[in-house]
DNA sequence: ACATTTATCTCATAGAATGAGAGAGGTTCT
DNA sequence: AGAACCTCTCTCATTCTATGAGATAAATGT
């Protein structure tokens, strides 16, 4: 059978486990069915990062762009309601929570770990979390508030770094290769308190959460707190598919609890049975 | 000056108040930039109506595209992170949840209804919620719990009926021709009772709810259910551009609490000052 | 086991997407 | 104020991309 190169071959590296997602730093242009849609998606990947409205020039440089064609795009996505335009600021629009709630109401991950959180917030009086990677990243994607909440929110739906608290339980699972590629992304990593960790360090962190099977963080993402945090495998692969966090305020938990908080991190991470 | 025809002409009749959404029910194929770009949206909005995983035939059906064409796209959106697919079957994907966070987090509506919904929340003990039209549709998009919450839920990103509960009070705002559009649209149209509701009892109770300035809907959308509503107007152009709503089981309310709950969500809705 | 439906992939061709460029409207200097 | 600059908007000829028919392979139903 000859080869050939297939659609597929270039945007799904390891299936959806690549780390690439900016493109701009690894300039590898690769060939790609559909031009046009993954210059649209980029401009929204914009939209979606800016955490305030932006100008035409603005998305155009970010995007890598022309004017003209990011102009072009703008106006077709404005007409569909997924960006918004005042003047001359673009926004994210209205429509595109409609993706959101499907994702969240047809994930079978989502559906599996609610009931878990549930019990996991309740059982600890703490904030339970879902974390799913994407990237370089992991998003918030399900979320159990207990007895004691966190002082701060944490919306569903938050883009948060993989290199700091609960992000270096998905991270553990990564390849060397993806390893490499993210550390190159992420540049420079400190935690919250300023302190600078090399990668030296992180690569000991991730391979003691990988041999331990569980994370407790302090301090490391936000100044103030403590999560504890454990992986969530495929039933099938055993690939890391999430992460299961539970969180709080670090003066609302007092050291001796700790071990008991990771069992049960443990328990309920193992409990999420994902096809 | 000589007339021409701008890319804006088509997808913004008037502005973003259009009610189409469905192109195929009125069959009006009009000239478009980007058609691979729209192609894309009609795919990602089959996938976000659809309750369920799709197959790629199903897909290719209600989005009226060649097989090719839409698993092409589907390829495309997968590989970055706006599709998932397991086996034959897909999804919408993760990456889509950052977009509804950006809007969440960006629009201005949302930002100023936020403390408004809060007070309202609190004052009658019923959730409140802010709605925002889209097309023939509206969407659920920030909502504050009570001490008396509702008994099901209503998530953010919920995509409602327009002309059934809460949604009437958006949709008595539509010139002529967007309301025929609308009755076109929707078909023969019946309560959560069961009762059909003639477009002529439709059209007289949008001209109360304009008359009145709120709108009290029992058992509409849901059974023993009873929300008040009013509208949120532009402060510039007097436009409605959203509806504040409380909601709660019936039995909850009493008869003669109604009256204080209408002045109370009148005075929310006006309260909310949006350029 | 066979028939039918569905998914995947290739390729020649139509025509859609592109970016340079010009004009108009703002903004920020001196 | 005037000039220099920047940004937005829109048009149009050219290019290269998106397209869908069709062949093949896989999945599904009977």
């Amino acid at each position: 059978m000859p080869f050939t190169v297939n659609a597929g071959d270039f945007y799904c590296w390891t299936e959806q486990t690549d780390l690439r997602g900016k493109k701009k730093m690894t300039e590898q242009k690769e060939p790609t069915t559909m031009r046009s849609l993954e210059r649209a998606i980029d401009v929204l990947e914009v939209l979606e990062d800016a955490a305030r409205p932006l100008r035409l020039v603005d998305i155009a440089g970010r995007a890598g762009l022309h004017v003209a064609t990011t102009q072009r795009i703008l106006g077709v996505l404005e007409g569909r309601g997924r960006v918004e335009k005042d003047g001359m600021n673009y926004r994210a629009g209205v429509n595109l929570i409609f993706g959101a709630h499907a994702y969240l109401t047809t994930s079978p991950l989502v559906a599996a770990s609610r009931p878990v959180l549930q019990e996991l917030a309740e059982r600890t009086g703490l904030t339970a979390s879902l974390f799913v990677r994407t990237g370089a990243h992991r998003a918030v994607v399900a979320r159990v508030h207990g007895s004691r909440p966190l002082r701060y929110e944490l919306p569903i739906g938050a883009k948060l770094p993989l290199h700091l608290g609960a992000g270096k339980t998905l991270a553990a699972d990564l390849g060397p290769e993806e390893l490499r590629h993210l550390l190159d992304q992420v540049g420079p990593m400190r935690d919250a308190e300023g302190r600078e960790i090399s990668p030296e360090i992180f690569r000991s962190d991730l391979e003691k959460i990988r041999k331990q099977g569980f994370q407790v963080a302090l301090n490391e993402r936000k100044l103030g707190s403590l999560s504890v945090s454990a992986p969530v495998r495929s039933t099938q692969s055993g690939a890391v598919v999430a992460a299961i966090t539970i969180g709080a305020a670090s003066e609302d938990v007092s050291p001796d609890e700790i071990e008991g908080l990771t069992i049960e991190v443990r328990r309920a991470a193992s409990a999420v049975t994902v096809p």
